[in-house]
DNA sequence: GATATAATCTTAACACTGCTAAGATTAAGG
DNA sequence: CCTTAATCTTAGCAGTGTTAAGATTATATC
C-alpha cells in the first residue's frame, strides 16, 4: 500500500484550510493550484474535481474568512451590554480582527468582487450603528444624517482597519503616542491597539 | 524596411503608458509583460531591457499614478481659499480621484507594499489635516487628540474613497438618499458623489 | 453480493506566464 | 571609424491554470 489511499477522503476541506494558511502566511499573490495540491498529498489536478476554477476556490476560502468575522462582529456586539458604547466595541474587533490576520484584509477587500451590499458583516456593522444612531439622536436629527453619520462610522473604521493592517504605520502610531514598546508580546500589542482605536474613535463626535 | 526600426525609441515610456490604460480598464490581475510588449510591437523579452522584473515595473507606474493623486490633492488645497472647508474640500478631492479610477484604488493600496509613513499624498492629508486641527482646536486640547481627530479623519476619508470605488455602492448610495439618477451623465455623478462626500463628512463633529 | 454508476484521482498535454542566456542590430562616444 | 553600450529578437526553462482521457474506488441499485 502506498502512503494514501487513492481517494483522499477530505481533499475538499483540507485544501480550503490550507489556502487560508497559506493566504495568512504569504499572502493570495503566491498562492498556486498546484502547490495547494501537492502539499495536500495528492495530483496537481486533483483540485479541479471539486472546484470549478480558482476563482470558485478563492471564493470559497473567501467566505471561510468572512464568517469569522461576522462571528467576531456578533459576539462582541452580543457580549456588550452598555448600548453607550457598542458602537466603539464593535469598531476595536472589527479592526483586530484584520490586524491580527493582516494579509485576510487585502485578500477579501481588493482581489475579490464582493457584493458590497449583501456583504453580512457590512450589513451588520450598517445595522447596528443605524439602530444606536436612531437611539442617540431620537427625532432630533433627519432619518438622512442618521444615514450620513452611519456612514461616516463604517468609513473611519473600515479606513482604521486597512491602516492597522500594515506594521509600518502601527510601529510609527505607537511611537507617536509613546506607549511602552513591548514589541514581541502580542498580547500586550493586542491591548495597545485595543486602547488606540477606542481613543481615535471617540476623539470624533459622531 | 519592416514596420518599425530594430529600436523602439521610445519604449519603457509606451510601456508605462500602455500599463496604465491597461490596469484603468481592466485590472493588474489579467496584466502581463507579454501582452504589453506585443501591444507596443515589440517582442515579449524586449521590457526587461528597461525594467529588472514585473515588480519593478509597476511599482513605476504606481509611482505615476501617486504623482497624479498628490497633484490632484495640491490643486485643490492650492485653489482653496476658505480656511473652514480646505478639509472638506481635500476630502472631496481624495474620495473623486479614485471614484474617476477606480481599479487604481485596488492597485495601489493592495497589490503593492507602499511605505505608508513616507507615502507623499498621505504626508500632505496628514500635515494639512494636522494644521487644520490645530488652528480650530488651538490650545483648547492636547496634541495627543489633534493627532487622534487627523487620523480619525484620514481614516473617514479613506474608507470612503473605498467605497465610493464600488459601482454597487454608488447605485444604492444615490437610490438611499433619492438623488435624481442620471446614470449616465458622467460629470452629474461627479457632482452627485461630491455632494455626497460633503454631506457625509460635515455630518460628523471631528 | 454482483454490477452499474458516479465520484474522485492520475497522467499527459496545451496555452500562457515571468524571466534568462545568447546573439543580432543599432545608437553614442572616443 | 571603430569600440562600446544600449536595445531588441529568438529560444528556451520552469511554473501556472485548466482540460481530456483514462484509472481507481466509493455508492447505490438490483
Amino acid at each position: 500500500m502506498s502512503k494514501r489511499a487513492y481517494h483522499h477522503g477530505n481533499l475538499k476541506q483540507e485544501l480550503i484550510e490550507r489556502g487560508l494558511e497559506f493566504i495568512d502566511q504569504n499572502g493570495v499573490e503566491s498562492l498556486s493550484m498546484r502547490k495547494l495540491a501537492i502539499l495536500s498529498g495528492v495530483s496537481s489536478a486533483a483540485p479541479y474535481a471539486h472546484f470549478e476554477n480558482k476563482e470558485a476556490f478563492l471564493s470559497e476560502v473567501q467566505n471561510y474568512i468572512t464568517e469569522q468575522f461576522t462571528d467576531t462582529l456578533q459576539e462582541t456586539y452580543e457580549s456588550c451590554h452598555d448600548r453607550q458604547r457598542v458602537l466603539l466595541e464593535l469598531g476595536k474587533s472589527y479592526v483586530l480582527f484584520f490586524s491580527q490576520n493582516p494579509l485576510y484584509y487585502s485578500f477579501i477587500f481588493s482581489h475579490g468582487d464582493i457584493d458590497i451590499n449583501n456583504y453580512p458583516p457590512f450589513q451588520m456593522f450598517k445595522n447596528i450603528a443605524g439602530n444606536v444612531m436612531n437611539e442617540i439622536y431620537d427625532g432630533k436629527i433627519g432619518e438622512h444624517d442618521i444615514y450620513n453619520k452611519t456612514l461616516a462610522m463604517w468609513a473611519m473604521v473600515h479606513g482604521l482597519a486597512q491602516l492597522y493592517t500594515l506594521p509600518a504605520f502601527r510601529m510609527m502610531d505607537s511611537q507617536k503616542v509613546e506607549q511602552k514598546n513591548l514589541q514581541n508580546a502580542s498580547s500586550a500589542e493586542i491591548q495597545r491597539i485595543d486602547e488606540r482605536i477606542e481613543n481615535i474613535l471617540s476623539s470624533v463626535e459622531i
